[in-house]
Formats: C-alpha cells, structure tokens, sequence
DNA sequence: GACCCGTGGAG
DNA sequence: TCTCCAAGGGT
C-alpha cells in the first residue's frame, strides 16, 4: 500500500538540515531561542494551524499582559478572550486558560519537565508536548506538523497520507529516527523553518541543500506530496442577528452551545438553515418574546455578510430594531457601544459592527 | 476513525 | 472566485 520509495532515511539528513540551519537560516521570531517554557508552550498554543505572521502580534501582546504564568492563571477570562479575538479555534483559549490555572493552583506555577507531564496538559497533543520538550529541555522528541510532513513526505518520497493513521505514525517514526537527539531543540526548530522558508507549498528548490537527493524533484512529485485524503464538506447556515436597542443600550449574549464559537459573544440571533424574509425572523423573535409585536419598530437591514469557517459557511445579517419595552432575558447583557469593545466576537459580527461604525449608524 | 473547530494569505 | 492549508487537538 504505502510506496515509502527513497527509503533509507540517510544518516546526512540531521547533518545537512543543521548545516543549512547554521549557514543560511535568517528567519527571526519573537520567541525563537527562547528558554522559559511558559512562553514557549504559550507561542506554540498560538501558533496551532496558524501562520507564524498571523501569531506574533498575539503573542507579544499576551507576553506583554501576562509575562509569567500565575499573572495568565489570575486574569479574567473575558479579557483573555478579548486577547485572543480574531486568532480562532477558540477551544485553544479555553484550554489556555485551564492550562495556566491548573500549573498556577497545583504546581505553584512551575511548568512541567518531562514529555509524558506535558503531554497530558490541555491542550496539548504530540506536537505541542514535542515542541515544548525540546525547545525548553532539549529533550529528543520530533516535532511532526505540517511542515514535516511535507519535508519528509517529498525528500523521502513517502505517499502515505498525512492525515490517515498509519500516516502519522509512518511519519513520527521516521522523525524520531532522523532527530538528531543531542540537539533535539536546534534540530526541530531548523526543520520546521526549512519547511516554511524552502520546502514551502510551492517550494524553492533551486536554493534547496536537498535538491540533488530529493525523491519529488527528481520524479517530478512536488505537487502529489504530502498526499491528503480527507475532503471536508461544507454546511451553509444563516444567522440572523438581532441589534435590539434600548435605552441608547444593545443586548448581548455568550455562546454556550458546543459548537462554533464557544464562549464568545453575539447579539441574539435566529438561526435558519435557509434564507428567511424578515416577516419570519421577527415572528420567531416574537415567539420568543424577545419583544412584542406592535411595540418596536424596524430601523434597518443590513446587507449580507460572509464569513467562511473551515467547515462552514456563515451568512450573516443584521437587523437593527428599537424596542419600547425592554425584554426581560436572564442571559442577555445590555451595554453601550464603548461595553461592546470589552467582549469578544467572532469575525463576522466585528466586521458588522466596523462598517456600521464607519457609518456612524451607533 | 471520523468529524469538528476560525481566520487569513497565497496562488 | 475558488482551493488549499497553516508550529494541531479534542471528542
């Protein structure tokens, strides 16, 4: 089944990566060389399915507001998430949070040392728990992300799928016996930086130290490796979100469904798995007594807004109504436009309320 | 093992 | 516009 084609996996490999490292490597980042172990757990939570450049700003200002572990452990979650608005997969946060909290209250906030305490951290999985290991310990555990994969995939020619099980145990096998084990930390932090600097997507191979070995290029495999498996299917689902004012005050209320956008905040919304007239979100508003009929009136519809979720699309509209009567809802919050700015929301919502404040509508 | 969880940049 | 996917992990 799994052709594994350039097999021997080449005792030059740690040797060659560590040299290119040293003699060509200029990428900088933030974290890079870093030794304190909360910070390098905190940038590799960060940086989870996220582009380094996309990560540093959140980074840095999380080091800036929280510079130790007990100083995270101790904020409020509502500004913690406020910090992390705009980065997604929220359950990182959440499980940031819990991370921090549990090292704060049951090890005086001392990080843990070895691969097999890391591991079992919220959070946390092979990578994160390899990455920590070497990065702050030099202990020998291959990190396999995405760019390993990719690396290894076409230098060795391996198609087994990435995201199949076989796959990722093929590929952490063959990490672990290509890391060289004495500079564990040197050596994953190159790999990861060859993938993202040569070996890219759609890679440089004329500056590559690999170029006269590697399987894909010279069986012209770039585009086949890494090989994926899996297709996602998408979900369509329209939110209607209500902006019911009252009092110059708008209501809000946290998410606390499992499902997107746990623990974030919205305006109380319809959902609908098709389009729907406005007549109908406003009868179901009604049903739900979030005001009655007679005692509001429309202010404005806004257009459409998209927002592609990785296995969803969101269509989003807003409908801004004024109340006579303020509704008696336990989980709502009434706040002003400055209240707003303390609560995060997801991406669709924030690019809502930009367009609607650029047009002064609050 | 299959499916779910955000956002944004690149081509 | 559309697809891919990025320092993955949880359920």
């Amino acid at each position: 089944m799994a052709k594994k084609g350039n097999e021997a996996p080449g005792k030059g490999f740690s040797e060659q990566l560590l040299r290119w490292d040293r003699e060509q490597n200029r990428r900088q980042m933030p974290w890079k060389g870093e030794k304190d172990p909360y910070k390098i757990w905190l940038s590799e939570i960060i940086l989870q399915q996220t582009r380094v450049e996309h990560g540093v700003s959140y980074y840095n200002e999380f080091v800036r507001n929280f510079p130790d572990i007990k100083k995270l452990a101790n904020a409020s979650e509502e500004k913690i998430f406020k910090l992390w608005e705009g980065l997604g997969y929220y359950s990182r946060c959440r499980n940031l949070i819990a991370t921090a909290r549990s090292i704060a209250l049951e090890r005086n906030g001392v990080f843990p040392k070895t691969y097999e305490e890391i591991v079992t951290l919220k959070g946390v999985g092979p990578y994160t728990a390899a990455a920590i290991s070497s990065f702050a310990f030099n202990l020998p555990y291959a990190v396999v992300d995405g760019n390993v994969f990719r690396v290894l995939a076409r230098i060795f020619g391996i198609d087994t799928p990435t995201d199949s099980t076989e796959g990722k145990k093929y590929f952490a096998q063959l990490a672990n016996e290509l890391i060289d084990k004495k500079k564990a930390g040197a050596y994953n932090q190159a790999i990861m930086d060859f993938g993202a600097m040569i070996c890219k997507p759609v890679p440089h191979c004329d500056q590559c130290v690999f170029n006269k070995s590697c399987y894909a290029l010279l069986n012209k495999k770039i585009n086949e490796l890494p090989v994926k498996e899996k297709k996602i299917s998408i979900k369509k689902r329209w939110f209607y979100y209500l902006l019911i004012e009252h009092n110059n005050q708008l209501a809000i209320r946290q998410r606390t469904a499992k499902d997107i956008w746990q623990q974030l905040y919205e305006f109380p919304m319809i959902e609908n798995t098709q389009d729907l007239e406005q007549d109908g979100i406003l009868a179901r508003a009604e049903k739900q007594n979030w005001f009655i009929r007679g005692k509001y009136e429309v202010v404005t519809q806004s257009p459409v807004y998209k927002q592609q979720l990785s296995h969803q699309l969101i269509a989003g509209k807003f409908i801004h109504i004024r109340v006579k009567n303020k509704p008696a809802q336990a989980d709502w919050q009434w706040v002003n436009e400055t209240g707003l700015g303390k609560f995060a929301f997801p991406r669709v919502i924030n690019q809502f309320l930009q367009k609607a404040r650029e047009q002064s509508l609050f």
